[in-house]
DNA sequence: GTCTATAGTTGGATAGAC
DNA sequence: GTCTATCCAACTATAGAC
């Protein structure tokens, strides 16, 4: 039963695997090479020799290049999406409305700031990549912006913050003030998880004000 | 004295001033093009139709496609730059420290949102340059960071704001919300001082607790 | 100063061997 | 599934006429 026999098989599974696999070597790569040189800047042939064939040969796995910029993409707001809302999940439901936007912010500003990960990758090259692309990327993006929404609404229907500035626009700061990150954030100084405190803190308890203790 | 002849005139002045003229029309195409298209997108012909010549010709004046994006993102800076800083220097002297940040922030967003304005492309183009001109983008720009950590580091030692925040996250938190809305900000149903208000008031004042009464 | 024409590159995409 | 070889389009950049 335990045919060793790997070529020339018809099995459909094992060369689904072996397929999927390389895929997901090839996306990984893209997104590194993407995310170093943007989208101009990356050729097909570097992200071929990152997983080791020739730029040819990603095209029997992608149909194209914007095909694979765009497989980069979509499963890097997939993962941000994603773990953003489990980890939103995982708290007690008793939790405050602030801790939820706090924790929110947290889980945003780690993807993104997680060494040469698809999420960063998908973040630099939103404005990078052609018009068509983008819209359709941007219009995914509805679903996770809707996370945050309700996020907002609810803590403003709770009374828990301001009710004087427009949601939309605090909503866009906020992801800009987070995705800005990925361009800026060079590991050493601080972690992902200091700085996720302190743009939660302004964000949150504002500037102005406030103790004048040194971080506890 | 006032000689009409404009042709094969020794006379640098006129000359430099016509090239001048056209230097500066084909810099704001080129703005509004880059920034509509992505420096990966943005084709000299594209630039050179804007302003009603041939591609080729762009070269009299700009000896290369870089050299032209460089110069863009040159006076895009220095624009922003000067901008924020005289819009301070008018401030009474005894203004406070959080209503110059305030300012500030107004005078940055408004030259951001400035309709196809070449501030604007600068912020887009940032990552989407060669690494070489980004570089030598970011070491310009030291200048203009170091405007707002003196913004920031005078209110902290006044006790105008909280103190338990690294200054540096804070300003390239701003710097985000700001910068981001290049992107996302679509006139109509906000104008820019508007935005500006309602980010000056989640960056200073918090979004936590505070009047749930409606925009004043 | 701008045009036309074209040289020169680059890199995406395809075909067929293995 | 990957390679080699090649085609081809796009676009920058240059040369010389006007």
């Amino acid at each position: 039963m335990l045919d060793q026999r790997h070529a020339r098989r018809g099995d459909a599974t094992e060369d689904l695997g072996k397929a999927e696999a390389t895929r997901q070597s090839i996306l990984a790569a893209a997104a590194r090479v993407f995310r170093a040189d943007g989208y101009a800047g990356a050729r097909l042939s570097d992200i071929a020799a990152k997983v080791g064939m020739k730029a040819g040969s990603l095209y029997y796995h992608f149909d194209s290049r914007e095909a694979l910029v765009e497989a980069v993409m979509d499963l890097g707001l997939k993962q941000t999406h994603e773990t953003v809302a489990k980890r939103l999940r995982a708290l007690p439901p008793d939790v405050g409305h602030v801790r939820r936007l706090e924790v929110a912010i947290e889980a945003h500003l780690e993807l993104v700031l997680a060494h040469e990960d698809i999420s960063s990758a998908t973040i630099k090259l939103i404005w990078q990549v052609p018009a068509q692309i983008r819209e359709r990327q941007l219009a995914d993006q509805r679903a996770y912006g809707a996370l945050w929404r309700k996020l907002l609404t609810d803590a403003r229907k709770a009374g828990a913050i301001r009710g004087d500035v427009d949601l939309s626009v605090v909503r866009m700061a906020i992801m800009g003030a987070l995705n800005w990150a990925a361009d800026w954030y060079k590991p050493g100084r601080m972690t992902p998880r200091q700085i996720a405190r302190d743009i939660a803190a302004m964000v949150l308890g504002g500037l102005a004000g406030e103790p004048k203790n040194k971080r506890k």
